[in-house]
RNA sequence: UCCUCAGUAGCUCAAGGGUAGAGCAUCCGGCUGUUAACCGGAGGGUUGUAGGUUCGAAUCCUACCUGAGGAGCCA
């Protein structure tokens, strides 16, 4: 008898097939058990009469509590009553782990408590539908950046001191070579391998040891960094811009079902189309200023200024030429104005905020070195960057893309911590 | 680092100076279409820790610990 996954119900009904999973929940009524089967690729009723199937099989379904490992075969049938669409009439049951003390109760739950047994959570249907958008997700950024072009380069998450300033870098001992820290961005090297590759980008984990307690932080997360050779903010924007729309788009189209579980309205995300508005640094502090924002001109936004500010759009907003002031040395100054930079920010619709950052980066060989004295910077840690502007310096421009929060803001959840299998956050590292 | 809130059964919560309770989970029994199933029964507690006030503290006070939300900063 073939072995079947939930998934592929549609394909096989009317067949008598084998199921192996985990009991998601049990209801009984006497002579009927309703067995709720997950398998991984989904969740299915499975219905055992007492009068169709072997004793042993009846007693193993009385036995089983939530989480028991356990091994089906039944007929798969069509049936509009059972959630999923399909159902299966059980024939033979086989308890492999017999388990009665599972901590996840089909009532509600505190966070601390679910956090503490994560590895328990993730077998949750909307855990499980979370991080199935979250790889649709990373397969729709790396689809579109491989067929765009792009050459994947991953840069180091061990980098020597001093990259971008310590103070929220992780430290770690590197034998002799004394402190090294956990990377925050590998944007600096994606400048290196642009010059060698033209179009690249690299895609993994990101660390910040900024003590920030909120719920669009994480100290460990996934970001997607882009970096093109020969281009300016506007073609970095425009990268960016299409990256989101299609990442949009694949989501909606290969994860409708997960985002019915998450009970996500989807009519907020088909607005999702390029062109983005385009909204000046000026423009966006005028705009919450008359909202009554007590930001100044000057000063980053604030969690509820970025909500206000995306409020006033249905698609994501591209906010443009902040204050250099505010914005890393690497930043390309405004030739129209050096007070501001070449830098934007995407942020997201429904108060979800900032989900991409970039700009285009200093080219000039003497500015950088102007801009390094002013951030204090040791030069010496910086000479292989400075050398990108020595030896066939060209404009370029890039943008960092953070997974999680694109992931949060899709699925229309609260929390950032539920879109990683295991967060890494201030206090918690369990487990 | 700062501000606010919360720690009572395995979990979610009630009891706000006078005998510590409910739902879920667990165990036992009932029910042939259940949808966080339902009905009946049972077991389950050093009320976060330490000190204090009081005849008496889960309850009031102090300190500490742990967690949650937010601010700053950021993706």
């Amino acid at each position: 008898m073939e072995t079947v996954r939930i998934g592929e119900f549609g394909r096989h009904v009317g067949a008598e097939v084998r199921v192996q999973g985990w009991l998601h929940n049990k209801r009984s009524s006497g002579k009927l058990q309703f067995l709720i089967v997950r398998d991984g690729s989904g969740f299915a009723q499975a219905v055992m009469a007492k009068a169709a199937v072997p004793e042993a099989a009846w007693g193993a379904g009385e036995r089983a509590g939530q989480e028991s490992a356990i091994a089906l075969t039944g007929k798969v049938k069509e049936d509009k009553r059972a959630p999923g669409g399909f159902e299966i009439d059980v024939t033979g049951l086989e308890l492999c782990q017999e388990v009665h003390d599972y901590p996840i109760t089909p009532k509600e739950h505190g966070p601390a408590f679910l956090l503490e047994n994560r590895h328990l959570w993730l077998r949750s249907q909307r855990q499980h539908a979370i991080l199935r958008v979250r790889h649709a997700v990373v397969k729709a950024v790396r689809d579109y950046l491989d067929d765009n072009g792009y050459t994947l380069v991953d840069t180091p998450i061990f980098t020597p001191a001093a990259c971008e300033g310590t103070t929220t870098l992780f430290g770690v001992d590197y034998f002799d070579e004394g402190q090294a820290y956990l990377t925050q961005s590998g944007q600096l090297y994606n400048e290196a391998t642009a010059a060698a590759h033209g179009k690249v980008y690299c895609f993994g984990p990101t660390f910040r040891a900024e003590k920030s307690k909120t719920r669009r932080h994480l100290t460990e997360f996934w970001m997607v960094e882009p970096e093109i050779a020969w281009a300016h903010l506007e073609d970095a924007l425009k990268l960016a811009e299409g990256l989101v729309c299609h990442v949009v788009q694949y989501v909606l189209d290969k994860r409708r079902e997960e985002l019915k579980v998450l009970e996500r309205d989807t009519a907020r995300l088909e607005k999702v189309k390029a062109p983005f508005p385009w909204l000046h640094y000026d423009d966006a502090i005028k705009l919450i200023q008359s909202k009554g924002s007590q930001t100044a001109w000057g000063s980053d936004f604030g969690g509820t200024d970025e909500t206000v500010i995306a409020e006033a759009y249905e698609t994501p907003v591209i906010v443009h030429r902040f204050p250099a002031a505010i914005k890393a040395f690497y930043m390309e100054p405004d030739p129209e104005n050096p007070v501001y930079s070449l830098s934007a920010d995407i942020l997201a619709p429904e108060g979800y905020g900032e989900i991409v950052g970039g700009g285009e980066r200093m080219s000039s060989y003497d500015g950088l070195v102007q801009r390094l004295r002013e951030h204090e910077l040791p030069e010496s840690a910086f000479q292989w960057y400075l050398d990108l502007r020595k030896y066939g310096s060209v404009p370029h421009a890039g943008f960092g893309m953070g997974i999680e929060r694109v992931v949060t803001w899709l699925c229309g959840i609260e929390h950032l911590r539920e879109t990683i299998a295991f967060p890494r956050m201030l206090y918690r590292i369990y487990p």
